[in-house]
DNA sequence: AATGAATGAGACTTCATTCAT
DNA sequence: AATGAATGAAGTCTCATTCAT
């Protein structure tokens, strides 16, 4: 049920099919968005990276913010997907272990998002760089964190604090805890390091390990 | 010894004094790029807000870059100022219980930054904001990553680990952790939740007692 | 027999049935060009609002201009029409009372041309912004009116001063005041004031009453 | 008294002073608004009439509009000048002899606006092509008119109906048809056939004839 | 030191028109 | 006949920077 209000919400785009020029002009504007900044990237340069008349661009999108926007928004979506999914709980009750399903959730949760951001690394630069700047960014983000993530984030974590799997933190700081060190690394890996030898098992493993003693009580 | 070099380093702009105007030009550009990125302002709007004619700020900085880095440069310098210090080494070994040691010179790393980030919100901003799309600020945070902070927090790191306070993770990857830990909850506590109801100093307790039970062996 | 001349001129269109598209185009574009101006629309506003492909307009119309001509035209020679007829110059010496002759004269007059405007003001509204900037419209008035209108206007207008209906202004003084009065009632009450509340019936009547007796001689 | 209201209402430009680029940059607004009308007019082409950068006449007008607007707007004003004046009611009750002070006051009128007109010609062209797109324009020349004109009109009207110099028309109508008159002769002169050999004074006093004869009661 | 008029390059956007489908 | 994607020229406007005062 869920997955479906989720295609609907993204295929906004989709409902009146993509042309192969803009399928370019899309291709364009995030590497140069991602490249050099949503201010700083003239609509000339992403029509001549295009190989399109800088006018094809206007048929397509009405303003250049428009273009951001059509880009920016779906990965919001993207990235909270396995929230969205009903499986993401119950998965999480699945395991008669806790402690193996904590360390389960822990690693399907990275492992997810690592895939998902390896393959979407100038996206998600675009994205950070403009969610400072547009409302209209910073509103569907925190919606969707206030409505979709972080309800289901806090039963899963009240559950595991229940079975001792997490220690006497609130609640909030144990998201905030964990967010920040998940998020943390990818930021780490992808946007501050990326040519960085990584070896990716073993770092996700510490990381892992990390968030899981941290969070116990001794 | 090194504040000396560093003082010097920074006032590059204070060699020549810094009239009424350029305060106000300096003031009301840190305001705007804050708010609306540094592309996305022009200089004519700072000029209006300074109350100063558009010619005179290029009577004090020679482009709008000029003004930026004049700007960011000295963040920089000033963020990493406790590793520019011998004391920081020193520190780390003087109290005879490791265990205690180790808390407080995390206590010291953040309430010390704490502090900074609290009175520069703005400047922090464009900071992050403008990292990515200028090799000058690129270069100089590197350079002083690899040459100060760096060395000095693997310093401490094989120290602890010597003494058993920190478990058998790799240095950098400690590092990575408690720099993430501390910078998510930095950023998260003055960027992205400004406005929540936080409650700093428990908030920065479980922080810390976070990080020492996450790097510890069991 | 000047009837069947007239529709001739007119039916250039015609010729090639219009088709229910080309209606709806034709409909629109009266509407826009009239609410904004022909330089302020734009063929996309025109076909949106006639619910028709842009590239369809082009299909009917070679340029914008054409479609303009395609408008306006028609009510040049409409408007001239009652002088075109034969009857118009008989009627005027039908009568043995020349005074009443006259009286009736203008009343057929305005009532004619009241009726006309009344069904036509978009058109009328168009065609007056309009004529000082296309030469092809100036052109086209200026030769109906020194072939047709002119040439019978004076012929009535000397058979009246010789009645003594009309004292002693020269011919083309007495036109110009006939028409500016007739012409600056139909677009103060049709232009100006549309939604002034008129007695038609009344306010003709003074404003033949004025012209006659504005032109007697005393 | 109300001269100064004028005076101020006039020099909103005047305050801050026009520099030489400025006034040509008006001047070169003038000329090409008049010849082709404001929305196909270019403010490039301005620009190069001017001898100006482009990016001139935008530091002085924000918009194309507001240059429009700071041409038009005068002229509303000045146009209505003389009945802003508290000796324009005054010097209608002056003279003895009504029917000799009647014939004063439209030969006044006329010969005044007539001046004004002849020197203004491309303004007075302008401002009627853009009256009907500009509600700005309209909400203005609206405003004078019931405010300053229509009210000094009526009391004049009603006074010579008392005389007796104007028949049993109602007042408005009476308005209506000086307006009309006065106004179409302008028009037929300056705009119309500019270029017919005009014999002013004889046209003027036919005109006045005119007016006063249909004016009156038999 | 400070001003603000002026600039030319270039920004985003609109437009009439063409053309393959 | 009709469509609508595509275009290139042109339109309005913004911008960082210069320079005479």
């Amino acid at each position: 049920m869920n997955e479906k209000d989720l295609l609907e919400q993204m295929s906004e785009a989709n409902e009146t099919k993509i042309t192969p020029k803009q399928a370019k002009i899309i291709q364009a504007a995030i590497e140069t968005f991602s490249e050099k900044g949503y201010a700083a990237t003239s609509t000339k340069e992403i029509a001549e990276k295009a190989g399109v008349a800088e006018g094809t661009i206007f048929r397509h999108y009405k303003t250049k913010k428009d273009l951001l926007l059509s880009i920016v928004s779906p990965i919001i979506i993207n990235f909270a997907l396995p929230f969205f999914l009903e499986k993401f709980v119950k998965d999480v009750f699945s395991n008669e272990n806790s402690h193996d399903r904590f360390d389960e959730l822990l690693q399907k949760l990275i492992y997810n998002r690592f895939e998902f951001i390896k393959d979407n690394v100038p996206l998600i630069k675009i994205f950070l760089q403009e969610i400072a700047f547009h409302e209209e960014i910073e509103n569907k983000i925190k919606q969707i964190y206030t409505k979709k993530i972080y309800p289901r984030f806090k039963e899963v974590v009240i559950q595991y604090k229940d079975e001792g799997e997490i220690g006497n933190y609130p609640v909030d700081t144990v998201i905030r805890l964990v967010m920040t060190t998940i998020i943390g690394f990818l930021i780490t890996r992808f946007l501050v390091l990326p040519n960085h030898d990584w070896d990716d098992e073993k770092e996700i493993h510490y990381t892992i390990q990390f968030i899981r003693h941290g969070l116990k009580n001794i």
